[in-house]
RNA sequence: GGGCGGUUAGCUCAGUUGGUUAGAGCGUUGCGUUGACAUCGCAAAGGUCGUAGGUUCGAGUCCUAUACCGCCCACCA
């Protein structure tokens, strides 16, 4: 046996892991043409892909399997058409995320960072990162993605830090970064600022409570107030009422005085407040709510922070100081209730803030913060998609993408934790001067002086990475990548992360690099479980990617993936699907095996000119059908219905008929058997080209058989391209192939071989005749169909099981034909199937069949004729009048046929 | 409050520019296994495309309204 015999079963699991490791060892990865390698030429346009970095320390999911499948795909097309395709790996070391992380293992051994300090905090970082950071690569390279290993990258990289400093230096001079006390979404467990973007809101039960605002001056008098959070209360330094409200007009000006704590505060009129909620009057608590915030800078009012960094109160909370937020809650509430200063309290569902990541609530809170001045970046960055330089896909995005540019507030970039970008500004402690730099300093710019302290903080995990496109081919620097690759192609990304990541990259690339980041930005949807519910382990209906690969396979996942998915639409995956399309594999496989068995069996080399049957025409009309259409589904970036045609055409035309005729072409030896071989191998060839961008590991090694195969065989036998790449990787993308004349009729006259053969299945059926009986069969039709029939007899035998001696095409114009004894007959089109089963079909049973085809056939002659004398003769375009004019003069033939034979019973 | 998406077969979903009998996978039913494949084959059942209007010769596809589900943004003392 030759080496190119395939196994009975497919391993997929060692196939894996050897093709993986071949591709990388040959540098198929790796753009063809490359600055970093000779013969590079610049006028040649790359694809380009900035893989989205997932965090160091994390696990595969099956969201990373999704874009990991997605840009693979693109880039491994990409590569087949010729292009210089690079897909820039690299890891990103997500600030919180990943300090939690070590924050918990401290606490497992009982310490906490502050104890054992910043340093030896970031060293333990380190290791934890060189430890577990290669983890999540490893399992991108399972899923198969064919990324430019060497061009890997970590936002914490040496160059990558030198880009954050550049970039942040640049802003800062630009006076577009600035420092100050402001109200921020402060994370009392973290103990650090967060960015508004990374706190969510739930609707929780809770309460709203109802008390007193005591006139300072009058006896008894009082304003009531409304509260979901009474130990705000403690900073309050207003009452607000609406300047229009005639039922507290009179108290303006005048004073009240804090439950408890017995301050005077004044009673201001502002049109913020709502006259019909709560009470109507609103306490201002300037220090921890942004509403607030905003009336007391209109009205100058003191700001009183009441929290701690900790949510615990302040010396400002009087007899409460030192209790935690809740606590404080609590006992205030009682202390007023003691006090008569009590209304009530009302069940009342609240919008809570949580951390995105600790899910803690989050406090507003008056603190120190950098920010970076957004409006003239978010400007650039609305322009560009607006102008189309940027393209969002789906395009409803753009609408979403658009409303946030357009009300977005300044971004607040500092955090206080210890890992990530450590801003780089430095107090001088001489002249008390600030000052940022892109090195380390040793002395003051301005003084002179060295005592220099560097700013605590760090930066927001999303600066890095808003950098990501550029800094990770060497801006900022003038690299060779960064002047050849950049800027990149598509950004393909969840679009949970529009705001957080893509607009903020975009913003980035204009203001540092002048031009966009990508010119495309593809966003698919969420992965859900079969029921559309978010995968969590919690709802424990988390599937992992990694045991899906274990068990059925790489490519089956990523095809399950890759056209389970619409863009910017969620996807909902269950392993029925995926088992779905590990069968698909194995189809393939099974394929495989077949062609490459039939190669050795047709001569290595034909002695008359090309000359194809029915059925080699008819498939070869499909399959440049196909090739069209994927073509042009891929360049409107429809993948997934691109791989749903791409299986079907395999399945439903190439596997299921002509692979069945195929091997009876074969058997007959000669030249047909030799130019029958020469379809399979095209044509199976193409569909492996197709399928490689989705499922790259089974097409490769099959590919490896086919054409070893096939080489082996015959020097005639080669794919459309005129001859063997060494690679599937890196064979040519097949190209759309033009229609000609002949396929229309080529589909036509197959379409009614397909029919007949299925009437007479069908009957068989119907009837439980032995699948292994081949009966005789009797096909009376017009010449011109004869002809073909006679040609496709030995198919149609094959494909119906009917008995080939006993086979006759017999052609018949005009008169009625004479039915012969003993059988009975199906009508199919314009023909007429006899088949000697009468015995099987009981009196009048015949007769019922064919009357319910007349009915239905009479039913859709009405329907067209009424169509075709409406208006839609005449309006509608000439080719669509024609075929459906076709169509009714198809059905009258049949008509008359069953007419005839319903006379013929009598 | 503003915006977006969805509603198609029992389930999960496709359906690009409107073209005239609506597709797949899974599930269901019946039949079938020595030669590519039971990880399979053959056949069958199953949908008035959420509802109501409109545009058009023609609407699952475009427009308007509406119901329900989901999401995003803003945020309500």
């Amino acid at each position: 046996m030759p080496d190119h015999t395939l196994p009975k079963t497919y391993d997929f699991h060692a196939t894996e892991r050897r093709i993986y490791a071949w591709w990388e060892q040959h540098g198929y990865f790796k753009p063809w043409n490359d600055p970093r390698r000779p013969g590079f030429d610049p006028a040649v346009e790359p694809f380009v892909i900035a893989i989205p970095p997932p965090n160091v320390t994390g696990e595969l999911h099956l969201g990373h399997a999704m874009f990991v499948a997605m840009e693979d795909l693109m880039i491994r097309y990409q590569r087949m058409k010729g292009v210089p395709a690079l897909w820039v790996p690299g890891s990103d070391h997500a600030g919180i995320a990943t300090q939690l992380q070590i924050e918990k293992a401290l606490a497992k051994e009982g310490c906490t960072r502050e104890q054992i300090g910043r340093e030896e905090f970031l060293k333990r970082t380190w290791a934890w990162k060189e430890k577990y950071g290669g983890i999540i690569a490893d399992q991108i390279r399972r899923l198969g993605a064919s990324c430019d290993w060497e061009r890997e990258r970590f936002t914490l990289d040496e160059g990558l830090s030198r880009a954050v400093r550049e970039a942040f230096v640049r802003l800062f001079e630009k006076g577009l970064i600035y420092r100050g006390p402001r109200l921020i979404n402060w994370s009392p467990g973290l103990k650090t600022a967060v960015s508004d973007l990374e706190v969510e809101y739930s609707e929780e039960p809770g309460t709203l409570y109802y008390f007193k605002y005591m006139l300072a001056a009058s006896e008894g008098e009082f304003i009531p107030v409304a509260t979901t959070r009474p130990e705000t209360i403690l900073g309050d330094t207003a009452v607000a009422v609406h300047p229009e409200d005639p039922r507290f007009s009179r108290y303006v000006g005048r004073e009240v005085l804090v439950p408890v704590l017995g301050r005077r505060i004044p009673v201001i009129p502002d049109e913020y407040v709502d006259r019909e909620f709560g009470t109507g009057a609103l306490k201002i608590t300037p220090g921890h709510d942004p509403n607030d915030y905003a009336i007391g800078q209109r009205h100058g009012l003191p700001v009183i922070s009441v929290l701690d960094e900790a949510a615990r109160v302040t010396g400002a909370g009087g007899p409460y100081a030192g209790q935690d937020r809740f606590e404080a809650r609590s006992n205030l509430w009682q202390d007023m209730r003691a006090a008569g200063l009590v209304i009530k309290e009302q069940p009342y569902t609240l919008s809570v803030p949580r951390s995105q990541r600790g899910g803690e609530i989050v406090e507003p809170m008056i603190s120190t913060q950098w920010f970076v001045r957004i409006a003239p970046l978010a400007e650039a960055a609305l322009g560009a998609v607006r102008d189309g330089r940027v393209r969002i896909i789906p395009e409803h995005f753009t609408k979403v993408y658009y409303n946030w540019l357009e009300n977005i507030q300044d971004w607040c970039i500092s955090r206080q934790l210890w890992w990530g970008h450590r801003i780089p500004v430095w107090y001088c402690q001489e002249c008390g001067k600030m000052f940022a730099a892109r090195e380390d300093p040793d002395i003051c710019p301005k003084c002179g002086g060295s005592r220099l302290e560097q700013d605590p903080d760090v930066l927001d995990t999303w600066f890095s990475s808003g950098l990501w496109p550029f800094s990770t081919l060497g801006w900022p620097e003038d690299t060779p990548d960064v002047r050849y690759f950049y800027p990149t192609s598509v950004m393909e990304t969840g679009y949970d992360i529009l705001f957080f990541w893509v607009a903020r990259m975009i913003m980035f690339g204009l203001e540092f690099t002048g031009q966009v980041p990508f010119h495309t930005v593809y966003l698919h949807g969420l992965i859900r479980d079969e029921q559309s519910r978010k995968m969590s382990k919690t709802t424990g209906n988390v599937i992992d990617p990694l045991e899906v690969m274990d068990e059925l396979g790489t490519d089956a996942l990523r095809f399950t993936l890759l056209v389970g998915s619409t863009p910017g639409h969620d996807t909902n995956v269950s392993l029925k699907k995926v088992v779905a399309n590990r069968n698909f594999a194995n189809k393939l496989w099974n394929a495989a095996r077949l062609i490459t068995g039939a190669i050795p069996q047709a001569p290595a080399a034909p002695q008359s000119e090309p000359e194809y049957t029915l059925a080699d025409a008819w498939i070869w009309a499909r399959f440049k059908q196909l090739t069209r259409s994927v073509e042009q589904l891929f360049q409107n970036y429809m993948y997934g219905e691109a791989g749903r045609q791409i299986y079907d055409f395999f399945w439903g035309d190439f596997a299921d008929w002509y692979l069945e005729i195929a091997k009876q072409q074969v058997g007959q030896g000669g030249d047909r058997a030799f130019y029958t071989v020469d379809r399979l191998v095209r044509i199976f060839d193409g569909v492996l080209r197709m399928l490689h961008p989705f499922t790259p590991f089974v097409t490769e090694e099959i590919w490896g058989h086919l054409k070893r195969a096939a080489q082996a065989h015959s020097d005639r036998l080669l794919p459309m391209p005129g001859a063997w790449e060494e690679a599937l990787i890196v064979a040519r993308w097949p190209q759309p192939e033009p229609e000609v004349a002949q396929d229309a009729d080529s589909l036509v006259r197959f379409t009614l071989l397909q029919d007949i053969v299925r009437a007479i299945r069908n009957l068989r059926a119907e009837k439980n005749v032995r699948p292994g009986q081949r009966l005789p069969a009797i096909l009376v039709c017009p010449p011109e169909i004869a002809e073909m029939l006679e040609e496709e007899k030995a198919n149609l035998a094959t494909l119906a099981r009917l008995d080939a001696e006993l086979l006759s095409i017999v052609p018949h114009g005009g008169t009625a034909f004479p039915k012969p004894e003993g059988h009975i007959t199906l009508v199919v089109g314009p023909v007429e199937v006899y088949l000697p089963l009468s015995g099987l079909v009981e009196a009048g049973e015949e007769r019922a069949r064919l009357e319910k085809d007349q009915a239905e056939v009479g039913a859709q002659i009405e329907r067209l004729e009424t169509l075709l004398s409406s208006p839609f003769a005449e309006k509608a375009p000439a080719a669509v009048v024609q075929k459906e004019r076709e169509k009714l003069a198809g059905y009258q033939e049949t008509a008359a046929k069953l007419r005839a034979q319903l006379q013929a019973l009598g």
